[in-house]
DNA sequence: AAAAACTACGCAATCGATGCCGGCATCGAT
DNA sequence: ATCGATGCCGGCATCGATTGCGTAGTTTTT
């Protein structure tokens, strides 16, 4: 009865189970050997003789052996993996990005895990959380549109999580930060509109509380006061959302144009200047709104109402906010100074 | 000396393995209990009295006690976490599968790893290598356009990996697949092209060893065919890199139009069509060439030249592709029956 | 009242790999 | 010949959590 019990307990495991790979263990009995000695043997440590290590490297290579990451993290405490927090993956600017972090993470031998928020404050708190709790050895964060309670990440930070910002920053962390110059990527696409002379800039934002909207929003009123423009409030809309919700786009742009209409808008970020257009195109088809904004998209030249654009450098500060990261994690000594680095980004101009 | 040198290694292991968390063993000191005590306690085993799991879970509480992940995927030997193989997260197929993916995986406690090829062999031998190594319960694949070699995957499922393939499969290995009605989608956008008076109808396509070419290069002839419109070799395209390489699709399409250009173009993924409009905008601006093809784009509506679009349900093949990995997974008996699910696609007309 | 059963918990092995010790040869030096 | 110094390797504990088995102490059964 006791065997046949646990027999059917086989049985009734997940079958994934069943496989077992070759472990250090095998290894030492199929060579009569310790343990020890073929983990010594496998990293080539000096006290194994030349011989006994021939006889383990080989014998490893003809079982394909692969030494179990998860044993190892546990060991050492570290997983070689770190957590990235984008809002939404489909954005060319995060997917550029990330392919900037892999590249530097891969190299480096870490893992990158992705985790999208889709602006959302309710998903950033829920994965960053989930993250920690996989045993991440540090974090890449920009943070949703949502976002004004930090508590999630402050927590983390205080117990020893590295952590690097980028693109949309919290400046009240005392951690490196990367980020693009949005007051002068602002201040030059501003300004282009305005030699193209308009006069009427409309100015449509992210959410008020993100770092990128205030130094959008600054470069913006830069240039309007270096050309002797007043700046107007009415003509500054903030989605809070970040244009998760489409309506709220809609809405924004629409309550520009349907009285006194701009004769430009400069849009703050990827999604808005998309969903800007879309409002355009569906309701001032022929209205002559000269458009500029940030987007990273490589479809940008197809588009139709035209979208003058501020690229930002995205897969450049992935990898230096990769970088940054990773000296956290390896790092001998606690860091007490930190970096905010900024990079430039570059306007094309399009369109009429 | 010896407690010098000792001193000397812990200042130079990386800080960030000084932070340590609350183990069960803390608890179990702290409340003078064994750590198996705790540990049924905390996942309520019923041998433990109520009183006494009641002492544990407030003490756990306050402690904001964790349980560690690595060591319970080394105990359980499985992660619960999939990897997710695919050409690149900024395409927007990819990115609303993935949607779907992480909607099923979290709800079932799932965790997902995700890993970018950009269409090259190569990185796909190294970041399935790389997934298989970090310990994943199962694999969710779409193979890279330039894959024609299997055996990485094959070896793996020899070995018992779950894997299920979606949208690009391998129909030669016996797993669960999921993908678009590929024959149909493509069967209706180019008989789309010939209602609207098209008869000289090239196609734009995928590398050739791509399920999806040969399904949609079948649906595009079918629909010639029913028409009495002869398939005209000239007229097919392949693309071997899946656009990665930006120009062979620039090549592929001015060898269409230069000399005696077709009337109508019907490509077959996503980043082909852009890549086609943007060469069409370049050098046949004025050509009144239509363009129909696979998009999964946000953006198709503000495109100009204008692309009417085959649409596939990338969310929901997600889904359906996350929920066979989990079944296999979590399997009890060895899976014998697999099934190839098959949705439709939606056609949107556009343009002139 | 003795036996059986049950409650509530502890001990120790386990997962895979590592690293500190300690031990046994062998060799050279005194 | 004896001692110390190596070279080479095995034993054992460890990382955090789980679990089969054992066992006090109490309750129920016969």
């Amino acid at each position: 009865m006791y065997i046949f019990s646990k027999f059917i307990l086989k049985l009734f495991k997940p079958l994934s189970l069943m496989f077992k790979p070759t472990t250090i263990k095998d290894i030492a009995k199929a060579l009569n050997l310790s343990t020890s000695t073929v983990s010594r043997a496998l990293r080539g440590g000096y006290e194994i003789s030349e011989e006994t290590k021939k006889i383990v490297l080989d014998y490893a290579e003809k079982v394909n052996f692969k030494r179990n990451p998860i044993a190892l993290s546990l060991k050492e405490r570290r997983s070689y993996s770190i957590g990235v927090i984008v809002c939404e993956v489909a954005n060319q600017f995060f997917s550029q990005a990330i392919d900037g972090i892999e590249s530097v993470a891969y190299s480096k031998g870490y893992h990158v895990i992705i985790s999208q928020t889709h602006d959302s404050y309710d998903r950033e708190v829920i994965n960053v959380e989930h993250l920690a709790n996989r045993s991440i050895d540090g974090l890449l964060v920009s943070l949703s549109a949502e976002t004004k309670d930090y508590s999630h990440l402050e927590k983390l930070h205080e117990q020893g999580l590295p952590i690097v910002f980028f693109d949309r920053v919290l400046n009240s962390m005392n951690t490196h930060k990367v980020s693009s110059n949005n007051v002068k990527g602002a201040f030059e696409a501003t300004e282009f509109l305005i030699k193209k002379g308009c006069k009427r800039i409309a100015h449509l934002a992210n959410a008020s509380q993100l770092s990128i909207t205030a130094e959008r929003q600054k470069g913006y009123e830069e240039a309007l006061k270096k050309h002797n423009i007043p700046v107007d409030d009415k003509l500054i809309k903030y989605c809070k959302h970040g244009g998760r919700d489409k309506m709220e786009v809609e809405i924004a742009v629409r309550e520009f144009i349907d009285h006194d209409p701009p004769d430009a808008i400069f849009v703050a970020s990827d999604r808005l200047s998309t969903g800007c257009l879309s409002t355009l195109k569906k309701y001032a088809t022929n209205s002559n709104i000269l458009v500029a904004g940030f987007s990273n998209s490589e479809l940008v030249e197809l588009l139709n109402p035209s979208l003058s654009y501020i690229r930002q450098p995205a897969f450049e500060m992935g990898k230096k906010a990769t970088e940054m990261l990773i000296n956290i994690i390896e790092s001998k000594y606690p860091i007490e100074e930190f970096e905010s680095i900024m990079l430039d980004t570059t306007l094309h101009p399009n369109g009429a």
